[in-house]
DNA sequence: TTCTCACGGACCATATACGATTTGAGATAC
DNA sequence: GTATCTCAAATCGTATATGGTCCGTGAGAA
């Protein structure tokens, strides 16, 4: 173009242009759900959310299209979309896919951490059991968040990598993961980190490291699943398990 | 409604509404994407194909936005959609996931596969290894997916289910995987269809029908992989290995 | 009192229109 | 002959407008 003064207004085009807006409604909309600020089960009105964002509906119906293809809301023929609502069966099985995608991006990742990763791993697990003492859910999951994404964030396979992001976005849905139903399983949690760890520094077999971690997840889903049982079995409920769940029985 | 001769348009109007245009759209370009009518790289223009459905552009945006979220279109900016290139790294790292899900999906299946699906998934691998003689890659791709759809599609967990779908999707895009590219490996292949239903026809413990699965597909990436590498290395031209890709050392 | 049905509001689905951006070809200067 | 600049066509991004569907509400009849 002509050069000379315009560059300011260039670089404000760049910065506002840089995101189509049916990418800032997308990222607004994500954040808010993955921040529990719109929770599970939240009607989201087109309308609504245009004029929150001073845009029109079309950018952000399509931004609602994508996030139903991931998963994080639902969407209904001529009723509109609503943030999905994870309930206990959808919440087994999105563990269970995360605990199989997590495990083998972990194994694939294992040979590829970094000294310094690992140092810093160990540090969040330290803080984690710290932790146990005045114990937070809230806070534990984040730390517990952090603690595996520097295992497997290593992952050469980029698209595991994303399953994973979108599995833990999932989950994410939900109130403070299985800590607060099942605060018993925090301190068993801890301790399997840490054989993870030692797994890896001692150059384990990816393998081992894989089902190390997977059976760490699925011990999670499990305790949840037990908790769950507990409260039906004293309620005098017969509630099927719903999936077959341990491979190793 | 009002009974009579309007049963048909009824009937039309009831199947045209059943499906909103968009999901028209959607439907349309993920059939002619896996069918190889698009190729990878094709140009997707939006005014085109609504021109082509008979619609407005607006739902066929929302279409390629679905499509680009589960990865089947690439999209650029002010620029336009083109069905994705699955480029040699790419085809390595979505093999390397589909083995992991597929793998998953067969062991959670393992226990719940009816005796008369196996006796279809055998039949099926007879099938295939009645044509390994006169060999035709794409009829062979065909039956293979029909094998291993019998064995995953009995996994209760829909989520690991649909990641699969996906997988496959995303590899079809692909010529005649490597089966065209690597003739050798069908053989191979067929043999070890028949110890994985072997395992399961004996009751193996699942991770252990689940790593056969895998090293499958793993085993299919690996020929591919060492083809590539012959070729390279006849044009004297160092390619380093893209990814670490054997858990089993 | 309860069930049925018509009505109206809220919202979604799609079409059309206009502005913004990219791209490629042709012209011009070196 | 090559590189750069200019301009126009193609295409996308978004806004606005209109028609259709669903759902709750209230009146009327059994």
């Amino acid at each position: 173009m002509t050069g000379g003064d315009v560059t300011a207004s260039a670089v404000e085009t760049a910065f506002a242009g840089a995101l189509s807006k049916s990418q800032l409604a997308y990222d607004y909309l994500r954040d808010r759900i993955a921040l529990h600020e719109l929770s599970p089960g939240y009607r989201l009105v087109l309308q609504s959310i245009a004029d929150e964002l001073a845009m029109s509906v079309v950018p952000v119906r399509e931004a609602i299209r994508r996030l139903e293809a991931e998963g994080l809301v639902t969407y209904e023929r001529n009723v509109g979309a609503r943030v999905a609502m994870v309930d206990e069966h959808g919440y087994v099985d999105a563990m269970q896919a995360l605990g199989v995608v997590e495990g083998a991006a972990t194994g694939l990742s294992a040979r590829a951490i970094s000294p310094a990763d690992l140092q810093r791993a160990t540090e969040v697990n330290d803080h984690l059991r710290a932790v146990l003492d005045h114990f937070d859910p809230h806070a534990f999951t984040a730390l517990n968040r952090q603690f595996h994404s520097v295992l497997f964030e290593s992952c050469p396979n980029k698209l595991l990598l994303d399953m994973v992001h979108r599995g833990w976005a999932q989950l994410s849905g939900l109130r403070d993961s299985t800590f607060a139903f099942v605060p018993g399983r925090a301190r068993d949690s801890v301790a399997e980190h840490a054989h993870i760890l030692d797994l890896i520094a001692g150059g384990a077999d990816p393998l081992e490291v894989e089902i190390a971690a997977r059976n760490h997840r699925w011990a999670t889903m499990q305790a949840f699943l037990d908790a769950r049982a507990d409260r039906a079995g004293r309620a005098d409920r017969a509630v099927p398990r719903p999936t077959p769940l341990r491979e190793t029985p």
